[in-house]
Parts: structure tokens; C-alpha cells; sequence
DNA sequence: CATGAATGAGCTTTCATTCAT
DNA sequence: CATGAATGAAAGCTCATTCAT
């Protein structure tokens, strides 16, 4: 009843964001306008304004979504009962495709603490770091486990997550790698810096 | 006389440039205006037109300096006689250098093709790939003397490059790590993925 | 049959135009929202349009409805048997008292040239021609019977019905005075002018 | 020098108000729209903003002065040495000659509450209550040289404003009467209420 | 009848750009 | 050369109004 139509609506909403991901992340937030987003849509400005309250909450919403994905994927591979190298392999590999096919903006909103609300960076922050941590424990669980040798846990994933956003910079979706090798090759060299 | 003139021109030019690059890299660019970039040199809006065609000269000029910044560090580099682990360890820490301590806004600007004219971004794009190739030239030199493994060096770079553009998102010219320190560990780490 | 669905309509009309009329005195008509005086009765912005053909001939009808209770109210104290002098203080006070409790926007709204068509606006004008005339001949009355001097009838009611609509503007229900006291030293101090 | 510069844009600024003031009279502060008072002065909307910050400080500065107007007026009349009850009479006439004919918008912008910061209400407030003061001085004046009856002070001075501020509703510039006429009237009768 | 959803006109505001002085 | 001033295009946002369901 009252859920169907609010189901609906959140279907509408969803459309919305995927479709504002993928100029937000080519265009940047203060170079895309409502009427971009609403156009791709054949929405009208206007109509944009029943969804979302204005435009910072359209992108707040926009990384919350996006970070569910990733968030939703790297659990997956946690919980998953892989070694550790097959984890961070794997999650390397979740990121690549996440962040070539979906358009993830995953971090890709560089210095938000100029666009966000106070309330809404802590929210946004708080996702980033928890991304953080499930690679921060898939390096510790193989220091443990001797499949890593010692290393500063913190910076090496800097290192990596940093490769891997890099990724949108260049990757080109007719380009002559596709995402599948690329995360290959990637994970391969990244966990030279790591294994034994 | 007439070169003079143009010597305080370029003077003035570079003044500029130095003085906006840092606020570019801070908000980006639909997020600087131009008032903003004059004020901080005590300028009104109106006599930046004197020096630049307009905004999207200014970034234009802005990427050049920088990007020749950046090529001078890794030509020195390049034309040194240390050994090729040592020089990718140099051209490490001098990207990082300047990615911190000068506010680098080397290919720090995404998607230029946004804001450039074509013969602009072809100018740019050149440059970008100049650097490049002198990582490229740094990896080759390595891998024919053996000191590194026989590796896609066109991943490795990218790689690499990822890696050190991602600094600026997070760096902390007050946190707990010197600029020196982590170039000194992204060098150590990133090295492990090339030597045998 | 039809007479009872009308009687509904009307009585929901009548419902929506006293909510209306709350708002519209606070916030003045350009500051007031449709959606903020369907809110209020627990309805949507759409509903409002099957009771009235548009936000113009909502206010139209505030209009006249509060000018109805006006010239009722008023008409009761000219065809009562008070003297002149009674006459007056009564209208005084139960103008105010309208003023005050039931948010009656008599007059309120300035400048109705802007906001109502030729056709609204001659039957508003009429309506308050036939509000400014009860007191005319309650005045006359005075004057014939020689319990006012001969004043300038006009004048006379300009600085009345001035004084009253003033209220508005300053009338705290919580304040200090209760709207019957008011309308007692307001009757007594504007008699003043009039009685001989 | 600089304070040529400044002079001159301080005129422009008067300019502007005087203009602006007219029309928010008219229509109000959410009838009013900034293009139409560029239009007036044949300027263009952004040019406005050069000279206010935005539409809310416009109409303060607006209050402001046209506040300062009425102050110096009333002002005057209190330091002369008139009696109390030819000092009421010219503060009233001075009132009604500025609300008519400098279109004065004194108190005219009803609940003003809706549109003005903390702050700025603060200020217009302590404006308007240094207006009313006034009045009450010169009643309380003549209370004590026995000039006037003992009246309630606060109500008298309420009483007469009110009247005074309804002009503006109904006065015609090709009307029957002059304002100076009017305003003849309305001493007379008002000062009623007072003298003994 | 009522409403959710969409629309489009209109408003405030920002800002790159120009130009007379 | 530098600047104060003006401009106009474009953006974000609001809201009266419409209409299929």
C-alpha cells in the first residue's frame, strides 16, 4: 500500500543517483548541473527537487549508495573463506570493476569537506574509513598469518587504494585492456609489495 | 627595454600562476573564481585579464608551469649517474616532494579534457606523457640491466603514478608523517613490485 | 442530494479558507504557499485545486468571506437600538475583537490592486465601501442627533478604521493586554474625537 | 581620493534605495523582485549586487534609512521650542507628509519578522521603538505642563501612528485632498484625544 | 474525490568577462 | 597599467499549476 508507492519512489530515487554517479564522476560536483542530470533522464530540473531535497543532498545520497556497493562487495570478500592473499586479491579485483563498470565514485570526489555539511563528511568520512579498515584487516590478517611480510599496514593501503582510484583517470572502456586484466595485472604487482 | 617589460611580464605571469595553482588544487577548478585568485594577490579581478586571456588560460599557463616543474626535477633525474633503483627511488620522492610542499597540481586536475580547447589539451596531454615516458625510460633502463624484473612497465608506471597523485587527497602538512618520510616508505614499498 | 454534496463542498471550503486566512495574515500572500495551507489541514497541494480555481481565487474568497463576518457583525450593531455613541464603541470593539481572535485580515491585505482581477477587485472594493459606510452612518447618525460634532465624516473614519487595523501589527495574544481592554480604551480615546 | 570613490558609490547606493523603496512599498518584499528595480533605474539585476549583498540587505538598508529620514524629522520637532501641543501636531504632519510623499515605507513593511536576520530585526526594532519614544515624550510632555489629559501614553501613541501609517493605504496623489490638507485634518482631530 | 508526480516559469544569486576612465 | 563598474549568461531553487491514476 503506503510501501508500494514509497517503494517506488526509492526505485525512482535510485535511478537518479545512478545516472548522476556517472556525470558526478566525469564532470565533477561543482561542474555538473541539475540540469544535466535531470536531461539524461528526460526529467525536467524541476522534477529533481521531489526527489532530493537540493543538490548537495543528491550527491550526499550519491556516495552513500556507492559506498554501500563497495562496502556491500568487500564484506563479501572477508567473509569469504580465502587466504589472505586470495582475499586482497580479490578485493583489488572488486575495486577495479567496481570503479570501471559501475562508475563508482568511490572516493572519486576529491577534498569533499568543500561540498558536505559537517554532519554529512562525519557520514561520508565515517564509509571511507570503514573501507579503509576491511583492507586495513585483510593486510593484518596476513602479517598474522605469515602470507605478508611486516609492513606499515596503513601506508601500504594507501598505496593501493591510491592506484586503484587512479584507474578512472585513464581506463578508456574501448581501450585495448579490459577491466578483468587490468585488475589482473594489478593485483599481481600490488602484492609483490606485500607477500614474502 | 621592450624585454624588460616582458621579463617583469613573465614576472608578474609566474606571480600569479604560483598564487592560483595552490587554490586550484584546493577547490578545483569550477570551485576557484577569479576574484578569489586576484584578492589573494591584493589584485582586483578586472587586471588579471591583463595577464591572462581568460580563466580557462589561467589554468591552462598554471599546468604548463607546473608540469615544467615537475619535468625539470625528473630530466635532473634522469640525467644523473645513479643507478636505475636509484633513480625511480629520486623521481619518487621528488614527485612527492612537490605534490606536498608546492601544492603540485600535476595532473592533479582530473579530466582536463573538460576545460581545455583541443590544441590546449593536446599541448598538456604531451607534457603528461612526456613525464610519463621518463618513468617509463627510468623502468626500461632498470629492467635491461637487470635490476628489475621483466614487468608491464606501462602498468607499473600507472601504478606508481597512482600512487603518488593519491597523497595529495590525504596528506597533512600538520599530521603525524613528514613528506620526507613517506616518500622514503612509498619508495621502499613501490620499489618491491619491480626488484627481483 | 446535490444540495447535500454542495453543502459538504461548501463546508470544507469554508474549513480551507479559515486555515488561509491564518496564514495569509502572518505571512502576507506572496509569502504564503499552497502546500503550507494544505499542510496545515492535513491535505495535498492538489486537493486545494477541486475546491479552488487557483491561488488568486483562494484569497479572493478569504476575502470575502472575512469581510462577510465583518458586515454581519456590523450590521447587527447599526439595526440595535443603541444610541449613536454606543453604536461606535460597539463597532470599535467588535472589530477588534475580530481583529485580534478570529485573525480576521480585514483590510489586510494592502495594495489588493496586484494580487485580484478587475472583476475580484470591484466586488472587494464594494465590500469594503459597504464596511466604510456603516460607519459613516453610524457617525452621521451622531451627528444628526447631535451627539457628535459636525466632523469630516471621511476623515474621521479613515483614522478610525486606521488605528483598528494597526492592531494587527503589534497584538500579542500572550501580551500584557487582553484584546478587551484594548477595545475599551481604544473606543473611549477615539470617541474622543467625536463627541462633543 | 578613496573617498571620492567611496562618496560616489555611497550615492548610488541612495539612489538605489530611494528607487527600491518605492516599489517595495507598492508590492511588498516578496512582490518585489530585483530585476524590477534595476529595471527602474535602468540598470540590470547583477549590477545590484554589486552594490548589496542581496535582496534581504537591500530592504534593510532601505528600512535604515528611510528610518533615519523619520528620526531626523521628529527629531527636530522635539528640540524646537514649540509648546507639546504644537509639537504633536508637526510631528504628525511631518509623518504624513514623508509617508506620502517620499513614499515612506516607515513601519510599512508589516511582520517584519519573516524577513530579517536576529540581528538585523534587532536593529529596526531599536529603530522603531527610538520612533515611538519620541511621540511618547512629546505626550508625556504635555501630560506634565497639563496641556494634555492623563491618557494612557503607550495607547494614544499607538492609536495615532496607526492612523498615520493607514494613509498610506488609501491616499491618492490626484486625489481631492491635498496631503497638507490632510494632514491638517488628522492633527485636529487626533489632538482631540489629548487636550484637555 | 484525492493524490503523487511532473512541469515550467520565474526568482535570487554567482561569476567570467568587458570597458571607459 | 589598473580598476571600478556594469553586464549577461547560467546556475540552483521555489512554487503554482496540471493531470493520469
Amino acid at each position: 500500500m503506503s510501501s508500494f508507492r514509497a517503494q517506488k519512489m526509492a526505485k525512482k530515487k535510485q535511478e537518479i543517483l545512478r545516472s548522476a554517479a556517472a556525470i558526478l564522476v566525469e564532470k565533477g560536483y561543482q561542474g555538473t548541473t541539475m540540469e544535466e542530470i535531470a536531461a539524461k533522464l528526460l526529467m525536467t530540473k524541476g522534477s529533481m527537487y521531489y526527489y532530493f531535497k537540493n543538490k548537495d543532498d543528491l550527491l550526499f545520497q550519491c556516495h552513500l549508495m556507492i559506498m554501500e556497493i563497495c562496502l556491500d562487495g568487500i564484506e563479501k570478500v572477508i567473509e569469504s573463506d580465502r587466504n589472505p592473499i586470495e582475499k586482497l586479491r580479490c578485493a583489488i579485483k572488486e575495486h577495479i570493476l567496481l570503479a570501471t563498470s559501475e562508475k563508482s565514485m568511490f572516493m572519486a570526489l576529491s577534498k569533499p569537506h568543500h561540498n558536505f555539511s559537517d554532519e554529512q563528511l562525519q557520514e561520508v568520512l565515517g564509509l571511507r574509513k570503514s573501507y579503509s579498515h576491511y583492507f586495513d584487516r585483510i593486510i593484518h590478517e596476513g602479517i598474522d598469518k605469515q602470507a605478508f611480510g611486516s609492513v606499515d599496514v596503513k601506508m601500504v593501503r594507501l598505496i593501493i587504494l591510491g592506484a586503484l582510484n587512479w584507474i578512472q583517470e585513464w581506463y578508456d572502456q574501448n581501450g585495448p585492456q579490459s577491466a578483468d586484466e587490468i585488475s589482473e595485472a594489478y593485483a599481481d604487482y600490488l602484492l609483490k609489495m606485500l607477500v614474502k
